[in-house]
DNA sequence: CGTTAGGATGCAAACGTTGTCACTCACTCG
DNA sequence: CGAGTGAGTGACAACGTTTGCATCCTAACG
């Protein structure tokens, strides 16, 4: 193994000299630099991250904890912080919790002493979670609570766009399909819908409630759908709508002929699926980009001039899901 | 921060025997035993990580490297990897790396010095990967080379089962719409399936090559599969197969009337479109766990006796997109 | 030419843990 | 009753890095 010592005697330098030749390297005289960096590049000199932790007490990484990986909306938040990370020359150590509250807990006192700071991916229990931080720097993703800083998406700003579109089509009549009560999403979303339809007086909006976010939540909901009279639908995210326009068709239903549906979140499935779903998208790579550099800030010197990060765009993909309400 | 020595302080004890009443408990008298988890759990203990590995070498973590994250494949891989190694009590570092093999061997460059060992789930350039280890402990996921130890699963098995299946049902020249070349699931596959057609003089193969693995690909493909003639067609994965159809129904042919068609991977889409894919399925999560518990095996005490990893079964799921072949 | 400021570098002390070695007993066996 | 044994414990030295402080030297100023 290549240590500092190496290096120094191969630039002819003390130790002192080739840590701060790499780390701050505004420090050290050019000519001394470029030897150091040289001897260094030569020797193939990696510094011991441990010793560096330890003697320094930053880790130089970020924590991320989220419930699901296999959630490709994790997944892709998850590929945009990790991305991002790696440029700032970060690492990221990414834990799944299994959708386990208990879980969480303790992979966030697992995390918390070996990283700078932690980014907290829809958590299930707020209060335990934030409990076990221990004070460290956290960031919100997809969530907000107690003035914590976060990185949230514009889901009211969506949930608009999906009523004007519905509106605007001639739908009269709106449903929401929504999923468990305890998300973020979920809350925003209803919210934004209420805004949404208060300012068109046209329109009225049928929440239903709290299905199961995956194929057989819309599976449930599909009949109640139905008999709420609504000719439009908005669901908690794609697969619940397609679990809907699959019980649907089992019915002898057929969208968007005789209802409209519109998803959220623009999985891949989305466009994959018969008929093409009409959906929600917000640019979770980009969410994952922000999230970090949010933590940064928030871990860095100087916290206190901390610019929020506005909500993100939430953008209406129109697919072949939505058209115009039966004719009475 | 708590440390040794303030638990030391704490039970009445030496730090020599803290450490040794938490790390090796048998080595240290009952009574002083709980006098130090006592005061350790009191204090809210909790070993400094990086103090540990630097001083002894080990970090208590593996390396995990995945080229897509947001392909379902490799997630849940991830999580099943990342269940296990809780389990043990180890860390598992996931790392993305885009599907660009530069990026691979950065990470495990980067990844080897702070774990005890790496599992290597990545389809591109193993030479180079294995270059960065610098002798570390490596399980190779879903692939082999160089007898370098490994998790796979029994892709020919598969090929056959998947052959058997069409072949009772009366097709008799089946097309493959293979993947990547560099890809070893891609070579497994064709091997398997020229086995499984030689096990019978009734059945022809005909391979078509080296499409993306993606829903592009199968729309690629499907105009050269009907060309050749076969009635059915195994494709590299679920992706692809959803391509296939999409571009069958295009140009008026339907599935499983006109073709019957047989994805790979039962990722959760298979199940979600029209027609539902009969496709083949391994435990992904399984092979996430027996990847840890090999590498734990690989890189621990004793690697002579090192019992193989057999292939882990590859099962046919059959949905709704085989049928009889067209009657003449 | 003398003084001083400040940039560049070296010295050495941590950081918290593990593991080697040595020491103390209490006990057993000859 | 003495020597030997081994279990239990403590003292202390690493592990490789960062960083406060001391030191040296160059250059600029009076």
């Amino acid at each position: 193994m290549v240590t500092v010592h190496d290096v120094a005697r191969a630039a002819g330098v003390s130790i002192s000299t080739v840590s701060r030749a790499l780390a701050t390297p505004d420090r050290v005289a050019a000519p001394t630099r470029d030897r150091v960096t040289a001897a260094a590049r030569e020797l193939g000199y990696r510094p011991n991250r441990a010793a560096s932790v330890l003697r320094a007490g930053r880790s130089g990484a970020f924590g991320l904890v989220v419930p699901d990986l296999a959630n490709p909306f994790f997944a892709t938040v998850a590929k945009g912080a990790q991305a991002r990370a790696r440029q700032r020359g970060l690492g990221l150590f990414v834990v799944d919790t299994d959708e386990d509250p208990e879980l969480e807990a303790e992979a966030i006192a697992h995390l918390a002493p070996q990283t700078d700071g932690i980014l907290l991916c829809s958590p299930r229990a707020v209060g335990s979670a934030v409990a076990a931080l221990e004070g460290r720097p956290v960031v919100l993703v997809n969530q907000n609570a107690d003035g914590l800083p976060s990185v949230v998406t514009d889901q009211a700003g969506g949930m608009l766009r999906a009523v004007e579109h519905l509106r605007a089509l001639g739908h009269r009549r709106v449903a929401y399909v929504g999923g468990p009560r305890s998300s973020w999403s979920d809350r925003r979303r209803r919210e934004g819908l209420r805004e949404a339809v208060e300012l068109f007086d046209d329109v009225e909006l049928v929440e239903l409630g709290d299905f199961r976010p995956q194929v057989a939540g819309g599976q449930a909901a599909a009949d109640l759908v139905v008999a709420s009279g609504a000719t439009a639908v908005v669901t908690f995210n794609d697969l619940v709508a397609i679990g809907l326009v699959d019980r649907l068709r089992a019915r002898g239903l057929r969208v968007p002929r005789d209802l409209s549906v519109v998803g959220c979140d623009d999985s891949y499935v989305a466009s994959l699926v018969d008929p093409a779903l009409t959906t929600l998208r917000a640019d979770l790579r980009d969410v994952g980009r922000r999230a970090v550099d949010h933590l940064a800030a928030v871990a860095g010197p100087g916290r206190d001039t901390l610019a929020e990060v506005p909500p993100l765009d939430v953008e209406l993909v129109v697919r072949a899901s939505t058209a115009l309400p039966p004719a009475r």
